[in-house]
DNA sequence: CTCCTCTTGCCAAATAATTAACGGCAAATT
DNA sequence: AATTTGCCGTTAATTATTTGGCAAGAGGAG
């Protein structure tokens, strides 16, 4: 098996968005056309992603369903699920608690913390709230391997650092800030502002033409 | 000036963060080494990339910050700032109004939209909530371009054909749905399930090699 | 049965993007 | 005053990625 270019593993997730979503819909067969189409890009380079994902069972009629959605599970890593972590339970922090996507795919909220002294000890939709101080103790019980920061930017590193002196994983970071991390410790981070910029950037742009 | 490579445009609003935040840090000199430490690229593709922004004061010491965010925000199309419209006040709604990033920057949500009877005719951080039936009328009056998606996946469509009719530029969509829209509308995803599972995949990577 | 259309899979050519290399300039240093 | 250092800007080389074309196979229609 050879190693997947970057561009086509940026590919990947949105692949399996959109597998899932037509899997939801009642599809059996999806085409590298259809997928293409919806995706915006072309039926050649869907075949040739797919390529590097393995056999996935096809016909005529295009690639089966399940058979790309488990093979892609299986690509992403995704299939055995994860123990997750959230520090800094404010409003973007309840968003992702109530998120119920991750949780159908076995990602599960094992923990969260915060400072504040009104939250530690209570449960947050049946999750446990703990001081900031524990995380490293929690981290470890709880097999957690993947940590949420939504705090505020000024605690984000110092967080990181805990998370890190804690063996974990990876960061899944929401604050505008870059970590600074070990090689060993994978960081992604989401970014609203960028977000929406790029989007007033495409607007921008398809003024001038099309 | 020529157009601008896709790669290329991607690369821009990262560079508008990083930029920005050395601002804060009170930087004046940035250098395309510096960069490109921080973004993980080559001094080599920075100064390429600048290449398609115009003219950036520039001396021994590197870039000077000011002059680059400047005509960042003018290629980026984000000086003007712009109007925006949230239709679904629930928890990522929520937290979204409360983001202060974007009002410095001349990003200012107008109106809200939500079909919950007990909001309507409120005001939320001081934005007024609409019902739904008025996005029409109201995206007029207030000359707002940009319409925000937060609603659950089986509302998301129907209000983006409301918001279409509307006559909005663009879309920022947080339903995990691809929205149908014409030409002339452009949609920006965040999607956070992709964004988690290319995570999870980076790990998955960084455990084989490094 | 035969024709038509739809698939995938593969390969080679075209394109895009990245990296490397070089020349020049300004400031600091010896 | 000559040299070293660190930077930019440009051009050239290299690498990565995408695209288009075509053969082979599998239904479905007549």
């Amino acid at each position: 098996m050879s190693k997947i270019p970057i561009a086509v593993a940026l590919r990947l997730p949105l692949y399996y968005e959109y597998i899932s979503y037509m899997e939801t819909q009642g599809g059996i067969w999806v085409s590298s056309h259809l997928i293409a189409k919806a995706l915006g890009l072309t039926p050649s380079t869907v075949r040739q992603d797919i390529k590097y994902l393995g056999k996935i069972d096809s016909s005529y009629s295009g690639y089966n369903i399940t058979s790309f959605r488990t093979v892609l599970e299986r690509a992403l890593g995704i299939s055995e699920g994860a123990n997750l972590a959230l520090v800094g339970v404010g409003r973007l922090g309840l968003a992702l608690i109530h998120y119920k996507k991750f949780k159908e795919k076995g990602f599960i909220i094992k923990a969260l913390f915060d400072k504040r002294q009104d939250l530690i000890n209570t449960r947050i939709n049946n999750i446990p709230v703990y001081p900031p101080g524990r995380i490293g103790e929690i981290i470890k019980k709880e097999k957690i391997s993947i940590g949420i920061i939504t705090t505020p930017l000024d605690a984000a590193q110092s967080i990181a650092d805990l998370l890190i002196d804690a063996d974990i994983k990876g960061i899944w970071n929401f604050a505008p800030i870059n970590l600074k991390t070990p090689h060993h410790v994978t960081v992604e981070n989401v970014n609203l502002r960028p977000s929406l910029f790029s989007l007033v950037y495409k607007i921008k742009m398809s003024k001038g033409l099309t």
